[in-house]
DNA sequence: TACCATCTGTAATGTTATTGTAATGTTTGA
DNA sequence: TCAAACATTACAATAACATTACAGATGGTA
């Protein structure tokens, strides 16, 4: 995600910035707020992230600015300042969110994330990748090395379920009640059976297994 | 939740710890600075109340000293000064809140709780840290100056025990019952069979060691 | 209905990794 | 210096996982 720092204080833009990169994303800084609009309006943000009080131009006519371009990029605002009347001001000048200093930096993010997220009614992945294997939602197919692969639909539905969770280990019990719907333990090997098929399929043709066993605890995607 | 407290004045420290324990938390207690900044590092607080005003290393220095490392645990200042400037230098230097002495313990109580609810309204903690060593319990994995760890599941439940109590000593009896889930003692020298296997992995190929004994009561896993 | 193909779960069997035990060695503190 | 506490090692039992074959269910088609 792009994301646009407006704020005046180097120190606090440089702490949010590092962050953001540390959460994967791309975040630029302008230090005021003329600077901050004319990024803006020159670049494609997800989200800007305006400090409320600056010298030349305060976060508040800029975003002001901003939507009178018609130029509806959410923005979260940040401010000393917490009484209700100013939560108020800020949101009528055109900002999407606020937030008052100090404020934890997962806070931040969780907020910037959420604009994001609201903006694009929840990013509708079609696609999922996990190294070299694709998989595509809508198309139905899998694909690893420019190979087609044909999975069966429980197949399908098991890998889908640990490509949205690649690098993580995926327990059976998340396996039962996400790919099989059982709310129980069925006292079989189903989950070892189906693991197996997909290897096979999915690992097996190739030199680099994605498929992981993580003994006693599940399955992990990774490349 | 976790919470240390750095205060030279060991009746107000004793005063809050008690205070905070009958609220249900686990409170430790520094008596400056130094003994904070190194008490913060060894061991994940969810939040720290530092007094400004200490001997050696004053909170504000500490505070500063921990960002720089970039530990963001929630800190709440406590001041005897109480304009608005010292506020703004209590914040600047990391501070998340801000208490004036005198002040009510209940309001105290009320800012600790807000201050570690603020820091992520929803996320579970995933990642411990103790020094140079990482795990990662959604990935179930665990880095050591990059290397990665492999760990059998019993050593993995051990050491997440350990790095979740870090600084502190855990007993032989706590270990069997968390880490074993045996509620009587089984007479054999599993522990220290386990111990010895964990260190081989964790301790043995790095210069500094994590995991010391503490003869006649457990094991402390400290940087 | 009968036929066929496909999909999925079960169970039997094979394989490997993990764990506790016990034997033995080492350190520590009184 | 001695006993207790802790550390290390090797090994065998066993629990966890992998693979294969098979059979019931389902759905389409003549």
């Amino acid at each position: 995600m792009r994301i646009l720092i407006v704020e005046d204080d180097r120190e606090a833009a440089s702490y949010i910035r590092k962050g953001l990169r540390e959460s994967g994303h791309v975040a630029d800084h302008a230090g005021d707020g003329e600077e901050g609009l004319e990024m803006a309006r020159a670049a494609e943000y997800d989200v800007l992230v305006v400090d409320r009080m600056m010298p030349r131009m305060d976060g508040l006519s800029m975003v002001a600015a901003l939507r009178a371009d018609d130029d509806r990029t959410p923005v979260l605002i940040l401010s000393a300042l917490g009484e209700v009347d100013d939560r108020v001001e800020g949101l009528k000048a055109g900002g999407d969110d606020y937030l008052v200093k100090p404020y934890a930096f997962a806070e931040l993010l969780a907020r910037v994330e959420a604009l994001a997220r609201r903006r694009d009614p929840d990013t509708v992945r079609t696609k999922l990748v996990v190294g070299d294997l694709e998989m595509d939602l809508l198309a139905r197919t899998v694909v690893r090395e420019g190979e087609d692969i044909l999975l069966q639909p429980r197949e399908f539905r098991l890998l889908e379920f640990l490509m949205k969770h690649s690098g993580q280990v995926v327990t059976r019990t998340m396996l039962l009640e996400k790919v099989w719907d059982y709310h129980f333990d069925p006292q079989t090997n189903v989950i070892d059976v189906h693991i197996s098929r997909l290897r096979s399929k999915i690992d097996k043709p190739f030199p680099r297994s994605l498929l992981h066993t993580v003994r006693g605890a599940g399955y992990r995607l990774q490349a």
